[in-house]
Formats: C-alpha cells, structure tokens, sequence
DNA sequence: CACTCTGAATGAAACGTTTCACGATCTCCA
DNA sequence: TGGAGATCGTGAAACGTTTCATTCAGAGTG
C-alpha cells in the first residue's frame, strides 16, 4: 500500500506527530526538521489519506452541490459561481447530477451524508423529501438553489420569475404588441407560472386585458423542436399573435426556426422574446431578446450563506435571498435597424 | 455528533461487529436481530460514517473523473455514459471540472488521491503532467478520454479525428464541391489537426489537389461568433468556395447566421459541415450536417477499462480504443428537398 | 549554580468502522 | 447420550490520522 505518515516518520527519524504537525501546522516545527520530513514525504511519494484525517478530525471541508442537469447552461454557470465561492472560503465541491430523478437525488444524499459533508446546496426534484428532511433533521445545514421552501425553514437562493415575465411583457407591450403568445412548459413548474403571472401583470399594467392579449400555448418539453412545432401548428391555425414570449431560449429558438422557414420576418411580424439568455443568444440568426438571470451569482450567494450557516450554526439566522432579472433587448424584438455586429461586412 | 455504530448496537442489544454486519452481509445474521438493528438504525438516524469505513476498509468503491468542460455537451455525455457503467458495477464517481486550467487539474488530482480512489478517468490538460506521472507511478490506474499517449503506458479511448475529416471531405467532394473551407480552432490542438489531414485525404482521394481545393482559415476560438466574423470576412474577400467545414457545430451555426445574413442560400450557395453533432444541429434554421461522436459510448468505454484493470491489475492489458464517428447528412449540405420535418407545416 | 521559561519533539489515546478467530447454542444422527 | 456440524454472535485488533499532555534540552536570569 501507500506510506503512511508512520513510514515518512520512520525515515525522517522523528515522530509521526512531528510528521502531521509538518503537515497541519508548520510554523510549529524547527526548520531543520521541517525539511527533513518534507524530503522523506517527496522521497516515498507520501499522499495524505483524508479518510483517516477526517475520521479523526469528526469534521469535513467539503459541502455538497446537486443540480438537476448539468448540461443546462444555468446550472453549470451556478455551479461555477459555488465553485468560486467555497475555494475561497477552504472548502471542497462535491458535484452531483441528479438528472432530475429522484431515485438519483436520494443516492446523492446518502452518500453526501456518509461523507459527512458539512452542507448541501440543493435544487430539489420536491422542495420537501423523505430524505431531505431526514438529513435537515440530522443537523446538516441545506440551502436551497433556484427554489423556494414556503415553510422558510433553511436558506434559499431564487431569482424572480415573476419579475421576469412581467419584463417581458412591460417591453412588448411597450412596442405596441396587443396579442402575445406565452410558449410555456408544464405550467405545473412554478418558474412557468410565475412567468405568466408576471406577464399578465405587465399586460394589466398597460390598460390591456389579459385574457385578450395573451394566448397561452404549453407544452410538456422545453426544447427546440416541440417549440417549432407548436409555433408552426399556431401559424397553420392562422393565429394573428405579433409577438411570442417563451419559456427558454431553445423554445425560442424553435419559434425563431419555424418563423423564418414560412417567410415572417423576425421582428417586424412576428417579435421573440426568450429565457435565460444562453451564450447561443446572441449568436442566433436574429440575435434573441432574453432574460438573463444572474446565475454565477446565484451560486456565489448561495455558498456563501451555506458556508456562513456551517460556521456559525447558532448565530445563524435562515435567509431568503432573491435575485431580479434583467431584460436584454436583440434584434428579435428591436425595431429594424442595420444588425449591430455586421454592420462594417460589406 | 450523529450516532455511530456502537449506539445502534447499545439500543438494539448486541455487539457492534453485529451490526456491521447487518449493513455489510446482512445474510450471515437472524431475521429476529436483523429486525431489531434495524429498527435501531432507523429509530437513530444512524448513518454510517464512509471515513471510517473506508479507512479500515483500506480501498474504496470509487473513481474519479476529470473533464475540461462540463458544459460542452461532449464532456457531459462522456460524463453520463460513465456513470452508467460505474452504477451497474458498484462504483461511485467523483467528477471533476479542471476547466483547462492546469493548476485545477493538478488540485483535483490530489484531491482523487488522498480519498484514495481507485482509479482516474481524464482528459488531462497535457497528456503527460508532473502529477499525473506521480500519480501512474504509485500505481493508480489511469485511462486518458478523448486522448491518446503515445507513449502507450495506459488505457486511452479516442475518437478518429482522421476519419472524421475524412467522412466530412468525401461527403463534400460526391456533392460535387471542389472548393472547400476548412474553419478550425488552432491547429496545435491535435483534433483540429487531423481533421484537416482526413479532409485533406478525401479529397485527394478524389482526385483533387488538396493544396488548391482547401482553404484553411484558423481562428483561436471555436464559437459561434469567431466563425460568424471569420465567414464574414471571407465572404466580403470575395471567396469563391462553395462549402465550409466547421471544426464545430457552434461554429457552423455562426457561418450560418453569416451567410443567410448576406443574402446567401444554404446549401445551394454555401454547403456547411459542422462537428460533435450538438442537439442544437438538428434544429438550426437549417438543419446542419455534421459528424457525429459516439460520446455516451466513449465513456462507458473508458469506464469499462477503468474497472477492468482496478479489479485485474496483474492480469489487466493496456487497450487503446479508437471509436469512428459518424456523418449525420442534414438539410445545410443536401441537394434542397422539401424540409424534411416541416412538411405538413402548411 | 539553581531556577524558570521557551521552543521543539514525543507518545499514546481516540475517531468509527470492518474483520476474523473464537465461543456458544442448537440440530441431527449414530 | 455423545459428538459433529451448522448457525449466530462476540470482542478485540487494526486502519492512518490528529490532538494534547508530557518530556526534554537549552537559554536566560539572578
């Protein structure tokens, strides 16, 4: 096997203590024999096994992160945001996808918790599962990402989707739109409804109806292609919508897709506003008008309250922080002008 | 501190070497004090402590793996298809994002190592490292993703890059292109440069000078918006070619928006391939060609020759597998058709 | 010289498991 | 009735650290 600190003791000539003070805490050990044990560590390739360190220590550094899909952009930039946040404060990242399944999410927990990790961050499948609870019971500090705990018993991190629909809908109707389609998914998903809640908000706010100028389309899968096909299904059935707000920016993307492929032009007759404003965005064929929402800082925040939890659990006081979106404008809303970043091509 | 194995026992009445036991060969102990552990456990919360069981265990049930992006799709579905293979044979994985940037790479390194996993699974930043030879050389075995070393000291899985060029340049060439782009990353990056050599073989196969049928344009970045720029000013120089190969789908998706924008049809003016065949390629305004990697496959490949030589490690012979990728022919190089998934649009 | 003080190193205990040699009890059959 | 298995359970050792009370050797002081 590996050497221990035993055999690194042994060559050095000194005691395994001096050897873990060397390593814990090297002011306290004379030059001299510092660099000795150091040099017995470099010559057997001694590695620290943190299973021993941390059975004896009772204590880990490290705080757990489960998101729901790694392949979205959000969560991988929320990820980025923890990441940043617990390096600077000492502490170590366990990642894991529970690819929204949560059979996944419970394996995770479990194995979090043999670990002993000494928080979670968490955007929960349920915001309150069997074993959730179990591990907030147990005294293991848990923040929650992207979501909302109504019964505001631990930390969480959200962004205002309310907010950001009613973003939407203030800039559409702002450009004179009086019929918005709403490309939702599974309205059963809070984000969607908040969206729409903002939305008719806005809408109210201009004097408009509601239930006239907004047309609600939902669809079980947020992605490019369902969202093609609802727009182009909307189209065939003649709809006389100027404008389609969606749920994400892939749908928009669909809607994009199937605007241009039956000869509209983007925005003059028909305007797109998209969600999340993924780095795609901006690059599409008609740069997309999307709500951005402040996700490394999402993560940043989040960490920062976990670790602050964990280092002070009495003092601690549970926090609600919410995040406001921001709307940023592109082409596919803008009034026609030359494209901005071609302007100098020909 | 959370109950251990010795409370469980006191509560239920029976020793300690019992209980562990019942959570590790429940077989061997009588259903009545299996009952009542049990009912210990659950009455406690216990969970138990991995540190500890790991320590005296003396190895672990897990490995690492180090990508250089988790939100490059690719990285994610080699991600995915490891953790599949790790499940079914009872590992666990440690994932890592080194982001390309060495010193990450190196701090998860030792991370991996002092939790004394079994074995690694990288795309390292180099193919060969100070840490990552320590690493070989304490003998924990390694398999390089998406890598190749040529110094064959370990278990590697690669995708044909040669060959994926070559599908590429062949495709172009039977459409009767004879005037090819070829818009890649820096050419110092091994991928970028076998793929020009497969393109360049096909088309020399064909009976065409490579050096005058291939333009090879080299930007730094591989995103859409470089590629939009680079085809851009190409297109303003006047280029006569009547294809581009991408070196990938982002960056077909900014020729794209490059050439529509200018006035151009697709394929008929301008025939593009793009690379990885990202889910996005099937639902671009038009649907891009492109060349598929089988990247689930790659990972639990990787992942199955890991195990292999942890379980094995006298027997175990080193394997370097090379996947061939695959053309995906879609609407941005086919002789125009009517679209394919929108025909009953109207 | 006797003394205290300081800095450096030591050695044993403890962390929570797993393992394994050993008992204890029961069953079955000669 | 006695002995051989089989079946369950026990208890102590061991895993590699960290911690902390203790020892030791000098240096400084009166």
């Amino acid at each position: 096997m590996s050497p221990s600190i035993k055999d690194v003791a042994e060559r050095a000539g000194v005691s395994v203590g001096t050897v873990s003070n060397v390593l814990n805490h090297p002011e306290r050990v004379a030059d001299g024999t510092r660099a000795a044990v150091q040099s017995a560590i470099t010559a057997l390739g001694f590695v620290r096994n943190s299973s021993a360190a941390q059975l004896r220590a009772g204590t880990s550094r490290s705080i757990g992160l489960i998101v729901l899909d790694m392949a979205n952009p959000f969560f991988h930039d929320v990820a980025r945001g923890v990441e940043q946040v617990a390096d600077e404060l000492g502490y170590a990242v366990v990642l894991c996808n529970s690819d929204d399944q949560l059979p996944r999410e419970n394996r995770y927990l479990q194995v979090l918790e043999e670990q002993r990790v000494r928080g979670v961050l968490i955007t929960p499948i349920e915001v309150s599962s069997e074993r959730l609870d179990a591990l907030r019971r147990r005294g293991t500090p848990t923040v929650l990402v992207d979501r909302h705990d109504p019964r505001v018993n631990c930390c969480s991190v959200a962004v205002d989707d309310v907010g950001g629909g009613e973003l939407s809908g203030a800039h559409l109707v702002e450009l004179g739109h009086e019929k918005i389609v709403y490309l939702s998914g599974p309205l059963a998903l809070r984000q969607c409804a908040d969206r729409l809640t903002g939305l008719r908000r806005a809408v109210a706010a201009a004097g408009l109806d509601p239930d006239e100028a907004i047309e609600v389309v939902e669809e079980r899968a947020m992605n490019a292609r369902t969202a093609h096909a609802a727009a182009s299904a909307l189209f065939a059935a003649g709809s006389t919508a100027t404008s389609v707000f969606c749920a994400n920016d892939l749908m928009a993307l669909g809607v994009l897709r199937a605007a241009l492929r039956t000869g509209r032009r983007v925005p003059e007759d028909l305007a797109i506003v998209g969600y999340d404003d993924i780095e795609f965005a901006a690059d599409a064929t008609i740069p997309l008008t999307s709500i951005r929402q402040p996700t490394q800082q999402i993560g940043r925040a989040a960490a920062q309250l976990l670790v602050e939890e964990c280092d002070n659990p009495e003092t601690h006081a549970h926090q609600q922080v919410m995040f406001k979106p921001e709307l940023v404008t592109r082409e596919s809303t803008a009034a026609r002008k030359p494209p901005r970043e071609c302007v100098d091509e020909f």
